[in-house]
DNA sequence: CTTGCTTACGAGACTCGTAATAATT
DNA sequence: AATTATTACGAGTCTCGTAAGCAAG
């Protein structure tokens, strides 16, 4: 047994079981990581793949259990490298952060100045995606760092943090009669037509649990997947929009009006997830911490080797 | 890096640094070990080791944490295989107790019992020691499992579970004053000669403590590590013993008599202890629900992955 | 007939043991 | 002087890539 063969039996998972397709990903032959999983199950004793012949149809309930450690197991030998590069080289390596428009856009950029400023040696690259993508590119490996309002915390193998909490608000054009009203009401603003998040972006579940609970059926006109796409059509006059707080700036939104509708809508917390286990480089822990203050590096390391919330077995 | 330069490296943390011990205990040559280290070393690109000219002084900052996430990874790697036995022959294999006399002898022999008509197939051994040597047996994965009512708790390694709770008795040879009191009291207890545990075994200390509670001090002639060796010199009458209730046998210790202590020294949890995320044979988990029936599966495998109560870093 | 896994085989790399060397106690 | 680590070197093994074979869809 060797790590080489878990690294194929974990591509090999990653890639729906195709063998040729993981020999590809990892640069090698096929016949060599064919040859080195009948080693492996050799020496376990056990078939980790269901055959078809020469197809591999599915994963045993051994491999399973197999597959699930070698992942614990080859997350502990990504740490030793890391462990190598802080020691090496303390403020060089690079840092992969995976977020949504409405982080990238409106949360993160102060963060990010400081961090580069203070960290000239790290390569730091942001991947936006919807929270799914973040959330798998996280649990991959491809980012060390994933921060979204939602679907966070559908993983077992993610440890999510709460960074700050946040509401919606209404923004609606400089001349529209709901900046009229003494008291706004959900009722008031299903008169009107709607403009906001796609589904399963920036708290839209909530906005739809709000009007659900009233009976209410919001009038949406278009649902985008970030803040600036919704801000340029109610700009238009197409309908009155809900974004998230952050994402009005008076200064530079100025034909544009923003009413707070905190009494109306949930709060929504936005969380960053992490590898459960992972070792994080010194300038990891600095950037959570500039993100959000509370998440000092003693706080991040206890929540890191926590236990899982729920169990498969 | 690989595995084997990983194992080098925990034998020689295990013999105080010694590549040659280290070397002895794997059979393989130190020359191999020492190379292995050097290229482990070079790979991570930091010293695991102070080196003192061709010595090796102690272990450096980054070479604690490396051998920390080897030795996680290293008992992943024998989950591994442990997973190969369990579907390979799921009812033969070892299961290695570390406990102490007390157990051994009292407790565990109807569980023994029904395991190996359970499972004729699976060696069943016992390791009787102290208990700070049983945690240690359990840690380096000498045991599988360690039972004891003290110490098992101090190490962040191990994961503990409460069996079962007993109280203290009283002794007394059958003709003995003590046996016409109304009400027992230490203060009476003390008067007479005491036989008892030694420091550090079955709850010596709630004993101390209950005395030291009430300002009194107990005249221990004799501090045995095992209720046999008490028993045996109340019935020669050098005094009156405290054992656990479980080491008194009517039918067996026909010439004394036993007397409850329960209103008077707190009652004592004895533990089973694990090691943190192990994977544990299928009857391994029967075993320890036969000896503690409250503790199944189920209550195990969440308890196994846990998270540690504290952390060094 | 294309995709995908296995078998066969050989070049090159790696591991490990022996022997010699050197430093520390 | 004895213990212990490093260096040197060679035999044997292991890994991996190419090429050929073969089963499944």
């Amino acid at each position: 047994m060797n790590l080489q063969q878990l690294r194929y039996l974990q591509e090999i998972a990653r890639r729906d079981l195709n063998i040729s397709q993981a020999a590809d990903a990892l640069y090698t032959s096929q016949p060599g990581i064919s040859k080195q999983i009948k080693l492996l199950e050799e020496e376990l004793g056990i078939e980790i793949f269901v055959r078809n012949g020469k197809r591999i149809a599915s994963i045993t309930e051994p491999g399973r259990l197999v597959l699930d450690i070698a992942q614990r197991l080859l997350l502990e030998a990504d740490n030793l490298k890391l462990v190598g590069q802080e020691f090496r080289s303390q403020d060089t390596g690079s840092l992969t952060i995976a977020t949504t428009h409405t982080q990238a856009r409106y949360a993160l950029p102060p963060v990010v100045k400081q961090f580069i400023e203070r960290y000239p040696g790290v390569k730091l690259n942001l991947h936006q995606g919807n929270p799914t993508q973040i959330a798998e590119q996280a649990l991959n490996g491809e980012a060390d760092i994933a921060i979204a309002t939602e679907a966070l915390d559908q993983y077992d193998e993610l440890v999510t943090l709460p960074c700050y909490e946040w509401h919606h608000c209404l923004i609606v054009p400089q001349d529209h009669p709901l900046l009229n009203e003494d008291e706004l009401t959900l009722a008031k603003l299903a008169e009107y037509p709607i403009i906001t998040y796609d589904f399963a972006f920036s708290g839209r579940s909530k906005i739809n649990q709000a009007f659900e609970a009233e009976g209410l059926t919001p009038n949406i006109v278009l649902s985008a997947i970030d803040a600036d796409v919704i801000k340029t059509y109610v700009d238009l006059g197409l309908g009155i929009g809900i974004v998230a707080e952050m994402a009005f700036v008076p200064e530079r939104d100025v034909r544009l009006r923003r009413l707070p509708l905190d009494h109306l809508l949930k709060s929504n917390v936005t969380r960053l997830a992490l590898r459960r286990n992972e070792f994080l480089r010194g300038y990891t822990y600095h950037f959570i911490e500039l993100f959000a203050s509370h998440l000092t590096r003693d706080v991040v390391v206890n929540t890191l080797r926590k236990k899982k919330e729920t169990l498969r077995e």
